[in-house]
RNA sequence: GGAGGAAUGCCCGAGCGGCCAAAGGGAGCAGACUGUAAAUCUGCCGGCUUAUGCCUUCGGUGGUUCGAAUCCACCUUCCUCCA
């Protein structure tokens, strides 16, 4: 099984733009292959992992990934995949951006090595300096107009109400200008991407073909959708999953993964997984044997917190996860504690308070609930813990003698919701 | 330049002078059932000291009215048609 067959069997492909000159390609030599990341946010999100594992299984195939993050680009905003006009960022957010974001993807590929490191780019070394009349004259020229039309991502724009800008209509022309750039600086031949990026990236081939330069190739991957047809990487609450441990914990990390459904385990472990096919297949098979043993959720949750937040977290989250779900607590020492506290999102709370006495309401209130109204909901309705004891009465005061160890308390809303209130 | 139409809660969308914190759907939350799953069912779903109470909300600003998301004026943005 060749690479590309390896990717496919996987379902990493969606479109191809040469399969078997890329195939050969591939053979021949060592290939320097790009993704290109919008800077919209100081850290990745989940959404950004499949490309980035494209990029990755490149690299252990023995070619190069190029990292673009598009300090040019999200200047723009891309309008792909989107139905109305993105605000622009302003120059301060987006080197702030740009840098986190580069911080990120550098722990998650080698950039060490002296032929297959991976390399870091910003589009905006090339493209600052150039001059409006002349990328129109040198660029702009060989494109048609006709031919961007076509491109789903401005065809659909056309059709929406909203419309299109200029600015937005110009995005696929700099992200064409980006792969030429590459080609040219890094010698880069093949640029990949989610499938929402195939009109953009066949936009690069294009206008290089036009340039007569060497030949450049596309490869996408499906958009990684969940089991509603939903885009991945919300949480059940509709919030992001980040890669940055301040935004999503590596305990809600691990457990968006641990949730995952049947349907979609198989899939996404074929995608992230970095075992062997028939590894995997053999891990699927003892899964369906006894799903309740949620075996393929473990084996997902565990490969992908060890790739993004690394070994260490990944045990501290195991731990965390046994005892939060293991109905264990009584054991439980101050020590303990502290140690699920760098994993466990962790409140603290006066001493002086809890002598007081709280209300239930009101320790829910600063903990896992949004309002009084929404706490006293939680607690009407049977979703409110406080170490594992449902608190059925809305009056219930919470106290020094509702302490699990010496300082520390576990309050939970609705099944999963944990968090750890510390005495100071 | 002219003529029409639209802007509602996280999203979609009904409301067209009081019974509107605003139908319905989606999303979300809780419970039941389960496998920390999915599907299903039930309840909740602006905020507050939980109250037949108050406050904030129906693009913005003013106005009419005892009373306005609903009427009027102006403004902003968007759409459609004509030139």
């Amino acid at each position: 099984m060749n690479f590309l067959d390896e990717l496919q069997a996987r379902g990493l492909i969606a479109d191809i733009t040469d399969r078997e000159g890329l195939s050969e390609l591939l053979a021949s030599q060592i290939v320097p292959v790009y993704a290109g990341y919008d800077p919209t946010a100081t850290s990745l999100h989940v959404g950004n992992l499949v490309p980035t594992m494209l990029l990755k299984r490149f690299q252990l195939a023995g070619h190069r990934p190029i990292v673009l993050v598009g300090g040019a680009t999200g200047m723009i905003g891309d309008p792909s995949g989107r139905s109305s006009e993105r605000n622009l960022l302003d120059v301060d957010t987006l080197a702030a951006n740009v840098a986190g974001i580069r911080a990120q993807l550098s722990r998650l590929m080698d950039f060490d090595d002296a032929r297959t490191g991976a390399l870091m780019t910003n589009n905006y070394d090339w493209t600052h300096g150039v001059g409006f009349l002349e990328f129109l004259r040198d660029y702009g020229k060989h494109l048609t107009i006709n031919y961007m039309l076509g491109k789903d991502s401005v065809a659909n724009r056309l059709g929406n109400e909203s419309g299109i800008s200029y600015t937005e209509f110009s995005y696929m022309l700099l992200q064409a200008f980006d792969f030429v750039q590459l080609e040219r600086r890094h010698g880069c031949r093949l640029q990949v991407g989610g499938s929402d990026q195939y009109g953009n990236i066949t936009a690069g081939c294009e206008l290089q073909h036009k340039l007569r330069g060497p030949k450049l190739f596309g490869l996408t991957a499906p958009l990684l959708l969940d089991s509603n047809g939903q885009k991945m990487g919300k949480s059940a609450d509709g919030e992001r999953i980040w890669l940055d441990a301040e935004r999503t914990s590596p305990y809600a990390f691990y457990q968006y993964w641990f949730n995952r459904n049947d349907e979609e385990v198989p899939r996404l472990l074929r995608l992230f997984s970095l075992r062997p096919l028939a590894e995997i297949t053999e891990l699927l098979a003892a899964h369906d044997a006894d799903r309740a043993k949620r075996t393929a959720q473990r084996e997902l949750a565990r490969a992908m917190t060890e790739w993004i937040h690394g070994k260490p977290a990944l045990g501290q989250v195991e731990v965390a996860s046994r005892v939060m779900f293991g109905e264990a607590l009584d054991g439980l020492t101050d020590a303990d504690f502290q140690t699920l506290a760098g994993t466990i999102p962790t409140v603290d709370i006066p001493r002086a308070d809890l002598e007081a006495g709280i209300g239930i309401v009101d320790l829910l209130a600063r903990t896992v609930s949004d309002s009084k109204g929404a706490a006293r909901r939680l607690v009407t309705q049977g979703g409110a813990y406080v170490n594992n004891q449902r608190i059925a009465e809305v009056d219930r005061q919470v106290t020094t003698k509702d302490l699990a160890s010496e300082t520390m308390l576990v309050v939970r809303g609705g099944k999963k919701d944990y968090r750890l209130v510390r005495v100071r």
